[in-house]
RNA sequence: GAGCGCGUAGCUCAGUGGUAGAGCAUUUCCCUUUUAAGGAAAGGGUCGAUGGUUCGAUCCCAUCCGCGCUCACCA
């Protein structure tokens, strides 16, 4: 045997792999040679194919995915990275390479040099004149089959599709679940899009920092290292913003991260503990001027993996043709519950939202309470893209005070589908105020809100040089990904979801 | 964290208080344009784990593990 997995312990099927690996071997064929030189890809092939033009001779390579023997000829599905194509092979003119195919099985890849016809029924086809074995699969791939009618439409029987072997086997789900990888085709899309457009806009991209020692920009339980050598606490980001907001202090105009952020908190359909956003930050602009380069912005993506502006997502076709609806927090409340909050005080509020049924935990702030009411009786109507515009100071403690409006924060975000997209602000620049709202954060933390902001002293002391005013943005890349492919789960999205250990 | 549901062959799934079935896949045979190929035969399972009830458990009960859905939490 080749390997140290005890005999006893593989199931028959995986037996007679290595089995079949044995005789390969004494044939004296390498069932893992080093490369193959390909010419061709199944999809262009059968795209290109000119019945009249002489026989055209091809290579290509890829995963056997069916078998049809027939005597003394055999019929097989050869799966490369853009399709599957048929090849065709008679024991006639291949003679031991045609006896050796039933030393191979589904799952193993194989290279193949032919030519190109069209079978009676109409399927172009390579007639093959010889194969190479390029890896031997030691394990039994499941077995889904396809039919594909007159039309075209494909019908798939018995497709793979427990979620946790899918999930924790995702190379599996790829290998033989066709629709999956254009979910992640176009999740690459997407960010190729996005980043297209901000370089466009003289955005550049910037790394910072995923080891931080104290962890900002977001309301959120961290994950907590430990750098040996320093023999110091260090935490994963939950969020870019206060080192992007540094670059800005150093004189960058705008600069912008895509990346991992990690979240110590539950797990869901829209929630993975590590996760991608898009956070960008422009000097001199306001959260006025953010709105509108985020429906361009959305507005060219869409257009760029869908070739027009509109989506269908089950009933609903979305439409992200800017400008988007814009409505203020208190006017989509009033909209939604005929309740104007606006000059309430906490007392007041709370008998509302009593009366409106709203969860309310013991402590809260009125501006908290605001947008509680807001996300559960506004948010889950938001289906058009639009934007809510000037959020409470007590939810905002990184955006800078409204402008004219006492108790508010020049602070917005877009929903759509009834789902947060973004969420953006005026940056708050102001030291004096930013050291308030984290003191005032501080003691929400020493009350027990394991949440709240910490105090990032390096930070103020950065705003204390002077930051300009400045426009700030983050996109939740995974589910803006989830609105455009219509996954409803954010592991639809995420090759290797956090799962629980196997054993 | 709570509620509901699920875990049976490699995959997709039936099923029963008397230790199990189908389709695909696998093995053997037939078949030189098939395509969810077809025909004939065969093999393959500690029925998630551990306890309990029972003469007897895959089935009933309990606990645990894993997964899914919903809710809570989480912008």
């Amino acid at each position: 045997m080749t390997d140290n997995i005890p005999i006893d312990d593989l199931n028959d099927l995986m037996k007679r792999r290595r089995e079949e690996l044995d005789e390969l071997l004494k044939k004296g064929i390498n069932p893992y040679p080093h490369n193959f030189e390909r010419t061709d890809f199944s999809a262009d092939l059968i795209k290109n194919y000119d019945e009249n033009s002489p026989k055209q001779n091809v290579k290509i390579a890829g995963r056997i995915m069916s078998v049809r023997k027939m005597g003394k000829t055999l019929f097989s599905h050869i799966q490369d990275s853009k399709g599957r194509i048929q090849i065709y092979l008679k024991k006639d003119e291949m003679g031991d390479s045609f006896e050796n195919y039933h030393l191979l099985d589904i799952g193993d890849i194989i290279g193949v040099d032919g030519y190109l016809f069209k079978t009676k029924t109409g399927e172009v086809s390579i007639h093959a004149q010889k194969y190479i074995l390029l890896s031997k699969s030691l394990r039994p791939l499941p077995i889904v089959k396809e039919k594909i009618d007159e039309a075209g439409n494909k019908t798939f029987f018995d497709p793979f599709s427990d979620k946790e072997l899918r999930y924790r086997q995702r190379y599996v789900d790829l290998a033989v679940n066709e629709n999956v990888k254009e979910v992640f085709l176009k999740r690459t899309a997407i960010i190729t899009a996005m980043r297209e457009y901000l370089n466009s806009q003289n955005c550049i991209e910037v790394e910072t920092p995923v080891l931080q020692p104290l962890y900002g920009g977001a309301a959120a339980r961290p994950f907590v290292t430990h750098h040996n050598a320093l023999d110091q606490k260090l935490f994963l980001r939950i969020a870019d913003e206060l080192y992007l907001k540094r670059l800005i202090v150093g004189g960058f105009d705008a600069v912008y991260e895509i990346s991992k952020d990690f979240r110590n908190e539950g797990m869901d359909r829209t929630h993975n503990p590590e996760f991608t956003m898009m956070e960008l930050y422009v000097a001199y602009k306001d959260y006025n001027w953010m709105m509108q380069f985020v429906e361009e912005m959305i507005f060219f993506i869409v257009n760029k993996i869908n070739s027009n502006s509109k989506i269908n997502l089950g009933v609903n076709e979305i439409d992200f043709n800017p400008p988007w609806k814009r409505l203020s927090m208190f006017e989509s409340i009033k909209k939604y519950t005929n309740e104007n909050l606006q000059n309430s005080d906490l007392d007041e509020i709370k008998k509302i939202a009593k009366k409106l049924n709203i969860d309310m935990p013991l402590v809260i702030s009125r501006g908290g309470l605001i947008d509680q009411i807001f996300s559960e009786r506004v948010q889950p109507n938001l289906i058009q893209p639009t934007f809510i515009y000037d959020y409470p100071v007590e939810v905002s403690p990184l955006a800078k005070k409204h402008r004219t409006i006492p108790g508010l924060t020049e602070r917005f975000e877009g929903f759509v589908n009834g789902q947060e997209l973004c969420n953006a602000f005026s940056e708050l620049n102001d030291p004096i105020d930013q050291r308030e709202r984290f003191t005032e954060q501080k003691k929400l933390h020493l009350q027990g809100d394991l949440e709240a902001h910490q105090i990032d002293e390096d930070y103020l002391r950065a705003l204390e040089y002077g930051m300009p005013p400045t426009a700030g943005l983050g996109v939740g890349i995974d589910r803006l990904v989830m609105l455009l492919t219509g996954a409803e789960s954010i592991r639809d999205v995420i090759f290797f979801p956090q799962m629980k250990p196997e054993e």
